[in-house]
DNA sequence: GAGTTTGAAACT
DNA sequence: CAGTTTCAAACTC
């Protein structure tokens, strides 16, 4: 590799040049897509070759800055729009987000914690217009880098469109970003630190072949995520269930670089834990490849490492993503490197009937709201009327109960918009057919709606493709005058919030007090798993699902007990927000979702 | 900080 | 498309 380089010298460098003259020739005809193309990164990864992207001269106001969220790990959408020199932008990087190789030094830099900026290259061959430069691939232009020659720059920019056009003709996704995020993705750099990002996946996958998928050389590891079916790597290790990458992670190191990079190495090493790591040394070295393959799950223990394999072969399991995989870590066959989902802490704790629950509850809450009200109104009323002429009281009245029910259906209508929120519940749509609610009695949109969702829930099988259109939310009726009611859906409306908003308070707590038990177990069976690996025990790993390492998805299989539970905690919450928690039982659980072997 | 290793990108 | 070369980042010493 390094040899012949004589990385000095400009000797050979056809390329540099070409990258422009190539350009020039390619340009010649160029015509069609001018320079103009746009980047277009916005659709992630889904728009994947229509317009093609290229990152556009520095139209200073163009920079597509992505939301200023505040979280470190910009999530963008980038745009390789060469930002012109710019300042660094603060947290979000407009471009190329994800690209593992932009992404880890740039900014945050654990190192010292001093947010740096940018990030700075170091080309010295590529004059900054290949994307061997992080700042070309980034989309941005060079800006107090350190490197030779560069021609990303305005000054350049001639040269620099040239590049970009060269390279989208070679490969019209180069600027985009090549890690497909997820909505699960990334959040925070602690979040980074540790491991959690997972749902993302790298477009073309690695193909590592010495690094385990353990170091930064490994763009799905730099971006943290687990390599994909995608990757074509060789002995990965950096899948779910993985020890050696759970040993990068966990354990109170999480924030200690070395211990990572220590931990790494033994990894790669066969050091740590792992199928027969330890019979073959080094066996790297040699390895090309070809050793490892599995021809295992066999019991010869010489057999090298086999403990990965070449993605290739692990291709996936069948198996739907995570959950019940259970481990048997040799066959990673089985297991697929990767594909795991992110289990929110309440994933066991809310339950599908849990919502319908709630939402029994808050209609009937709801309902009650609206009886008093409305009888209170109504007896108001018909005591003025009374006073005046007591024949028409009772028409008054019969008139008020239709109006109810008129407004009843205009609020199934109108509310549905805007009483989606309500859905936060049950992602779902709301409503199911027939739902309009009761007859004759006076229901806020609001509680129709959460009666769609309870229905919606509760039939959700039955589900009809009528629904989504379904009368619930349609727009079929219309609304005489709701006036006489809007009080009371108000006033019904601020009380369901209110009682949900209890709810929700509670499963804040319910989840939090999980986080905490999470953590703290994940931490000690790290302490302890590491504990074993010092003392040389035999690996723990050794075999099957013994190693099942206590945490799946980052959720640490305790004694937690979601079930059940939840009703009550629901129905409690409801109830009376101000309820204590119901001590969490101590079910058996299912809550790592990753089987006890 | 120099030298080595690694894997993506570029090239053949 | 596979194999090779080039390159710059990551890593090691």
């Amino acid at each position: 590799m390094g040899e012949g380089d004589g990385a000095d010298s400009a000797p050979k460098k056809p390329q540099s040049d070409a990258v422009t003259a190539g350009a020039t020739t390619s340009s010649g005809d160029v015509p069609a897509k001018k320079l103009a193309r746009q980047l277009d990164f916005t659709g992630f990864g889904a728009t994947t070759s229509g317009s093609v992207a290229l990152p556009e001269p520095p139209k200073p106001q163009l920079q597509t800055v992505t939301v200023p969220q505040s979280q470190p790990k910009p999530q963008v959408v980038g745009v390789p729009v060469p930002v012109p020199p710019q300042p660094p932008v603060p947290s979000v990087r407009p471009v190329k987000p994800d690209s593992p190789k932009s992404r880890p030094r740039p900014n945050v830099d654990g190192k010292d914690g001093t947010p740096k900026k940018q990030k700075q290259c170091n080309c010295k061959h590529s004059r900054c217009l290949k994307l061997y430069c992080e700042c070309f691939a980034s989309g941005i232009y060079c800006d107090g880098c350190n490197c030779v020659n560069c021609c990303n720059n305005v000054e350049n920019e001639g040269a620099r469109r040239d590049a970009v056009e060269a390279t989208l003709e070679r490969n019209p996704n180069a600027f985009r970003p090549k890690i497909a995020s997820s909505p699960h993705g990334p959040r925070d750099s602690r979040e980074e630190a540790g491991e959690l990002v997972v749902l993302a996946k790298h477009n073309k996958g690695c193909h590592c072949k010495k690094s385990g998928c353990l170091k930064k050389y490994c763009e799905c590891f730099q971006a943290n995520i687990l390599c994909s079916e995608n990757c074509k790597c060789i002995d990965c290790k950096n899948f779910e269930g993985s020890e050696e990458r759970q040993a990068l992670f966990h354990g109170d190191h999480s924030n200690n670089m070395a211990y990572l990079q220590q931990a790494a190495n033994a990894a790669i090493t066969g050091a740590i834990g792992s199928s027969g790591y330890i019979s073959s040394p080094p066996v790297s070295k040699k390895r090309k490849g070809q050793e490892l393959f599995f021809g295992q799950t066999g019991k010869d223990p010489s057999a090298h490492r086999i403990g990965q394999f070449p993605q290739a072969n692990h291709l996936r399991p069948p198996a739907p993503s995570s959950s019940s995989v259970p481990v048997a870590r040799l066959g990673t066959a089985g297991l697929g490197p990767s594909k795991f989902t992110y289990r929110s802490l309440l994933a066991d704790i809310i339950q599908p009937q849990d919502l319908k629950e709630l939402c029994s509850v808050l209609v009937v809450v709801a309902e009650e709201a609206a009886k008093t009200l409305a009888d209170r109104k109504n007896a108001a009323e018909k005591q003025a009327e009374y006073q005046t002429e007591a024949s028409l009281a009772t028409t008054t009245e019969d008139r008020l109960q239709s109006q109810k029910e008129s407004d009843t259906q205009k609020a199934v209508t109108d509310d549905c918009s805007t009483a989606n929120q309500a859905d936060k519940i049950s992602p779902e749509d709301s409503n199911s057919d027939g739902v309009d609610g009761p007859k004759g009695r006076p229901m806020s949109p609001g509680t129709l709606a959460l009666m769609c969702d309870e229905q919606d829930t509760m039939f959700m099988s039955a589900a009809s493709p009528n629904r989504l259109m379904g009368d619930g939310c349609n727009t079929s009726s219309q609304l005489p005058n709701g006036q006489g009611m809007s009080e009371v859906y108000a006033e019904q409306e601020r009380i369901v919030l209110a009682k949900f908003r209890g709810c929700l308070n509670m499963l804040i707590t319910r989840g939090e007090l999980k986080e905490a038990e999470c953590s703290s177990l994940a931490r000690s069976e790290a302490a302890a798993q590491r504990e074993q690996v010092g003392n040389g025990t035999p690996n723990p790993r050794t075999e099957t699902g013994s190693q099942q390492g206590p945490i799946s998805n980052g959720v640490a299989k305790t004694a937690v007990p979601p079930t059940a539970r939840t009703s009550q905690i629901v129905t409690a919450a409801v109830l009376s927000p101000s309820t204590v928690l119901p001590k969490p039982p101590s079910v058996p659980e299912n809550g790592g979702n990753k089987p006890k072997a």
